[in-house]
DNA sequence: GTTCCCGTTGACCGCGCGGTCAACGGCGGC
DNA sequence: GCCGCCGTTGACCGCGCGGTCAACGGGAAC
């Protein structure tokens, strides 16, 4: 056989059974979704995802660790390049708006992780505190820049997140919109929320605020 | 006894097991919160649970229907008031958020209900639907006044809605932030990217902004 | 043709789950 | 002072879960 597909047999099959899983539990959630069904919606049996992952536990951290790596990485290219602010803002809106619908492993990001053992727990969370940390740090950019207003980052991070991992959770494939569509809509939505002059035009010089 | 209390002591006991099972549900899933575990931490064995509720299922149900209840009556009393649509939003989303946060261990919405047999979650969801159905009308008839910018209700109604709902997975009471505040700053940062005119910073808030 | 290995099976285990129920006890009505 | 009732218990049940393992089979290597 020719070295085609790339990935090793044993690899496809992992990340076959990772977007299955996720889907299962986003749907009934970690202890809701049995290892039974997962393996029969695979056609395999229960045994051999055993073959694959040493426990439940490992499918639920390795669908969380790998759908955090895709972010971090999109985190990373938008950061290393040279755009303003609110173009890097737009653009991880979108990413991770796709990332999240497309990547059906993505929308880990929305499922539990407090059924995760500590040691486990505390990976996630590390990778997830880095990326809103990137998160943070470009709207602190675009404050420090005058392109942003003075917003509390952590409070505005996790609103823009919040709402980009609930799509998860409503989102159809079968609906009218697009995914890059709902990307848009909402990367419009919120950066628009965020600038300190309106967009169109008129260079409205924000009022210098400070009480409190 | 003196009707001080106004509710009858064994309405009070379901409410308190409400409370606390919607605590459980939301740190470890509906499956993965047991009975038992939810009845020690009411001090009470798991049987008694049954004097009160058929069964687990109908204690998920009751955790969304009743808050469903709260929101809807927001919405009713909001939408009744002759306050201009972006305040009507505004006060919506800071009552959801705290519902959110105070409520009935508040964020039943954020539950999974996929766990729910189908005549409860269409119960469930109609109520829901009802919910959005309002929160777009507002979104409608402020663009109908031109006070909105003209967007997809649908999309920015989802986006809102997820973002107040997934505050539910990082608020803590501990934290430095009052609830009221988390709500304030939604509000101003969803109303802002809907307006269809710039703040001009007078519309008699009494915000307080800049953090420290 | 033979060997070996890896993916796969299905029978099996113990556990903890949701749910049931007979018994009980303390308090209010009389 | 007695009765009846409601809230509460804890022993109990069957089931389906996560996880294990001996056995097997078919394709690649030689």
């Amino acid at each position: 056989m020719a070295a085609a597909g790339a990935a090793p047999r044993r690899e496809r099959m992992r990340e076959a059974i990772l977007r299955t899983a996720a889907s299962a539990f986003r749907r009934s959630g970690f202890h809701g979704a049995s290892t039974r069904e997962i393996a029969s919606a695979l056609g395999m049996t229960k045994g051999n995802l055993y073959h694959y992952f040493r426990d439940k536990e490992q499918i639920l951290f390795a669908c969380h660790d790998r759908s955090l790596d895709l972010m971090l990485r999109s985190l990373e290219e938008v950061e290393r390049s040279s755009l303003a602010p609110e173009e890097q803002l737009r653009q991880l809106i979108r990413r991770h708006v796709e990332v999240m619908i497309d990547g059906l492993g993505g929308s880990a990001m929305a499922l539990e992780f407090g059924s995760l053992s500590p040691p486990l727990l505390r990976r996630v969370i590390a990778k997830r505190d880095a990326y809103e940390a990137g998160f943070r740090r470009i709207l602190s950019r675009g404050a420090a820049r005058g392109s942003f207003r003075r917003v509390d980052p952590k409070v505005i991070a996790l609103a823009i997140l919040g709402s980009i991992n609930w799509v998860a959770r409503w989102y159809r494939l079968e609906g009218p919109m697009r995914p890059a569509e709902v990307g848009e809509a909402f990367a419009d939505y919120f950066v628009r929320g965020l600038l300190a002059s309106p967009p169109a035009e008129g260079h409205g010089r924000a009022d210098r605020r400070g009480r409190r």
